[in-house]
DNA sequence: TTACCACCTAGAGTGTACTCCAAGTCAATA
DNA sequence: TATTGACTTGGAGTACACTCTAGGTGGTAA
């Protein structure tokens, strides 16, 4: 697959697609024999894969040093669950909070509903 | 209140808060005669309420369009409904999105435990 | 009365995460 | 074989959301 097609795939500028493998957040992707970058099924999924966990907010610097300790190999397995674990708990947690808020934002749009009522109630016409 | 006092009290910089007064992210803060602000209650509940919606993720472009609403008046309370259902809707679909990445996480950590657990039968003493 | 401290303002500077640019390569087409 | 267009690289530029700085004011304590 080309530059083109995964950054339509997955609606992410080819600029942006570079740039991520540039810093460690994808794994190096093949060039072809013109140095043209051929992504792979693994390639894409790492792109989806940094995609989702970015846009939930964990961090470039985690996710960087998960590509790397996948790529140092299996011996890193138990430090990559840990890695896991700890952007979860901190995910988890972002949730919570958000989840807060939309309550908080829920009882604001019910007490303007209220006043809203109110309102018309006192002039019926209007 | 002073602003080092609601700097302490909601964790933000004294330069935050006045950067957000000064973008309208907070409605402008009265000054005492020599010209140092006094934070009302009412101020610091805009504090709060600024760095709740803040930290959800409302943009600060839509929160500084709700603060000018209210400091309009009364007139403007169907809109601002309108924008907190707007901003509500996003910040659901934010978190759910969250939602469904923290379970990709949690199959993820689950397949690791797998792996290592398989790992572990196989040179039980290692 | 001078030293100090917290505060003020306007504007410049910073870090993060992209995004753009210049100069060049390669394969395909006219 | 000349042009076109998608791609390459390294490095410069940008937007956002702060964060810092310089220069100044006002109130209090030694």
């Amino acid at each position: 697959m080309t530059i083109a097609e995964v950054s339509r795939k997955y609606d992410i500028s080819q600029d942006t697609l570079r740039y991520y493998e540039r810093i460690g957040l994808i794994p190096r992707v093949r060039r072809n024999k013109s140095g043209i970058r051929d992504y792979s099924e693994e390639d894409c999924y790492w792109v989806y894969f940094s995609k989702c966990m970015r846009s939930a907010g964990l961090s470039i610097e985690a996710l960087i040093e998960y590509v790397s300790l996948v790529q140092e190999g299996d011996g890193t397995m138990q430090e990559r669950k840990k890695l896991l674990i700890e952007q979860r708990k901190l995910l988890k947690s972002r949730i919570e909070e958000m989840q807060a808020t939309l309550d908080r934002l829920d009882g604001k749009i019910a007490r303007y509903e209220e006043r809203l009522l109110k309102v018309e109630q006192q002039c019926p016409v209007g």
